[in-house]
DNA sequence: TGGTGCTACGTTGACGTTAACATTCTGCGT
DNA sequence: ACGCAGAATGTTAACGTCAACGTAGCACCA
């Protein structure tokens, strides 16, 4: 609750009783014209309009919004904003946000413990926002966290489905394309490489791929696990290239999966001849890679529009939305030079 | 200047003056405690804590900005925070701004022409900001719009340099070091693939790289350029990769390089061993891209800390920072696998 | 000519907070 | 017990805006 920053004060600038004077007209007149309501006269419009200009006058956002008891703001929770992903929908939610006339305020979240969480929303809470949106919050649960009551909130990929209303792709069907396509190219089994345990679409790729795999007959391998970054695709991709009984893998991200790509690389081990890979979100880099990487898309841009909707229909109609509502976005497969049928048995 | 958005209004939650009642103080000394000023009796302290747990207040943002004429917020405006620049920069923008105790509000300039940035400005000065931070403006000039006077600014990659204090990678520096590392292979010249006409990094670097050429005696050749995009870097990659007498391209950003190594994968032109490739950032991915980008890098979370740091001191201390204060930031050049000396020419 | 009804504009007050000033309380010395 | 300094707490007013209500002015009709 800290706020002793001192001196930040700014020069105010010209405010509506600057404007009313110059324009000889009362205050009320001024609001009246800066907010395009009718009942006033072409003349005195004009007079105001002139006055404004010739200030510089902005009407005060804090004057308004305690008057109106709203701010025309969305906050956005995220650990980052800078991976692929959150960086996609943050657009997006600007975008949307935009639209409707409201401007987005960003939190990272720096510890992925709770407490970070915690201490996130009660930043938040204490910004100046009309409602929440959540995304990729992967390291807490609903429980660990009071919002203030009556905060609007939607969220992401994230483990608060059914507590909040939801947005996201499709996983289990993308998934589920993407192994069957592998299977049907005729690989006698198809191992994962995942995301971090904590987080919620990881955990559900793994299981789609789980079942998929079951649904087909076929014993699931043990599972692969890195933190989504390519990075750790190299790493435990050097693992997986080494073992020549695995011919096909579904990633769970595509930077992961960049990860692998040149793990193969260095040791020769060619891809789709030798090697199967299917990533996941169709980032832009995608089609560039070497072989361009078969992968299941997602569409970011169409997350961030409904998580705004979803949002801003809570807002503006309290009680409309469900707590459990969910949007599941479809996901297309969108085959490349990464995958290929196995290599005839040794 | 629109802002009938109707019916919202949030109910309001609980304010100081409840908090007081419940506690049986006055109001002044609720917002004491709330402010951790000293002069509050532990006994009385405890008290009101209790209350405001009790009742889950928080301050109200908006009275408090009207109150003190500051917002404890800062505006980010760039024309896309999706992108792996704008990501990088954003991300450690927030984190810096959130270390002081500021949020940071987003903006983004849909249309490219001045009106747009205008527009953007526009609606920033309506927002609760008290400073603004502009990346990446690249398709306008300092004089197509006026902020509103008094506002700080920091401003990055831009054509506002010596308008407003500037924060950038030193991008003549690190050209000449990728350009002579080239020529030092023992190329016969190097070529540029650029970035849009009217960015200020694209163009520094095109100019950089030119004047490299010339202080080593080589005539330079016309530049090709791009968008920055990957698919704008393999659309005129494949231009550059027919050409044979190139040996060795210097490319503005690394998604425009991994457009061009896709280019020559498709015409079986070798990397490096027939064209080197050297790119500019070092983004994630470029560690793991085959072969692996030899890249510029520049230090974006840096960046954004400067930013923060030049737009808070004229926050605080109005006038202390020059509006041509540049700093600019070191950048190294990693060499990986894609670049080597020139084939022997036939 | 006097009312009737409408439009243009003004006045008042409240949103929640806190600086500045005012008052009351506490403990201590005499 | 009394007075006094200093700490603890209360009161007032103002930040800028706008909804609600009030009033003045005008056109029109009987």
């Amino acid at each position: 609750m800290v706020s002793n920053r001192g001196s930040r004060r700014r020069s105010r600038g010209p405010s509506i009783e600057d404007v009313a004077g110059l324009a000889g007209v009362s205050a009320q007149t001024v609001s009246r014209v800066a907010n395009e309501a009718g009942n006033v006269r072409p003349a005195t419009r004009e007079r105001v309009l002139r006055a404004m200009d010739r200030l510089g006058y902005t009407p005060n956002r804090a004057a308004r919004a305690l008057r109106n008891g709203a701010f025309g703001s969305i906050g956005l929770i995220a650990r980052t904003f800078a991976r692929t992903g959150e960086a996609l929908t943050t657009q997006s939610v600007v975008e949307a946000a935009e639209a409707e006339g409201y401007s987005v305020t960003l939190l990272a979240v720096r510890e992925p413990e709770a407490g970070g969480w915690r201490h996130a929303v009660q930043r938040l809470s204490h910004q100046a926002v009309d409602g929440l949106i959540i995304i990729r919050a992967e390291e807490t649960t609903p429980e660990s966290f009071l919002l203030p009551s009556g905060m609007p909130v939607s969220v992401s990929d994230s483990r608060f489905i059914g507590y909040y209303p939801d947005v996201g792709a499709d996983q289990v069907q993308g998934t589920r394309d993407a192994v069957e396509y592998l299977l049907g190219l005729g690989h006698a089994t198809v191992h994962h490489l995942a995301g971090p345990p904590d987080s919620e679409p990881a955990t559900t790729r793994a299981a789609s791929w789980h079942r998929t795999l079951e649904g087909a007959g076929i014993s699931p391998p043990p599972a692969w696990r890195g933190d989504w970054s390519a990075r750790s695709g190299h790493e435990v991709g050097r693992e997986i290239v080494a073992d020549d009984s695995v011919t096909a893998v579904y990633v769970a991200n595509d930077d992961m999966a960049f990860g692998l790509l040149r793990a193969a690389h260095e040791v020769g081990r060619r891809v789709p001849e030798e090697l199967s890979v299917v990533g996941f979100d169709d980032i832009e880099l995608s089609e560039f890679s070497e072989p361009p990487l078969t992968t299941v898309r997602q569409d970011f841009r169409r997350a961030g529009h409904e998580l705004v909707r979803l949002l801003l229909q809570q807002v503006t109609e309290p009680g409309s939305v469900g707590y459990d509502e969910r949007v599941l976005l479809p996901t297309t497969l969108v085959v490349r030079g990464s995958t290929a049928p196995p290599p005839p048995p040794r």
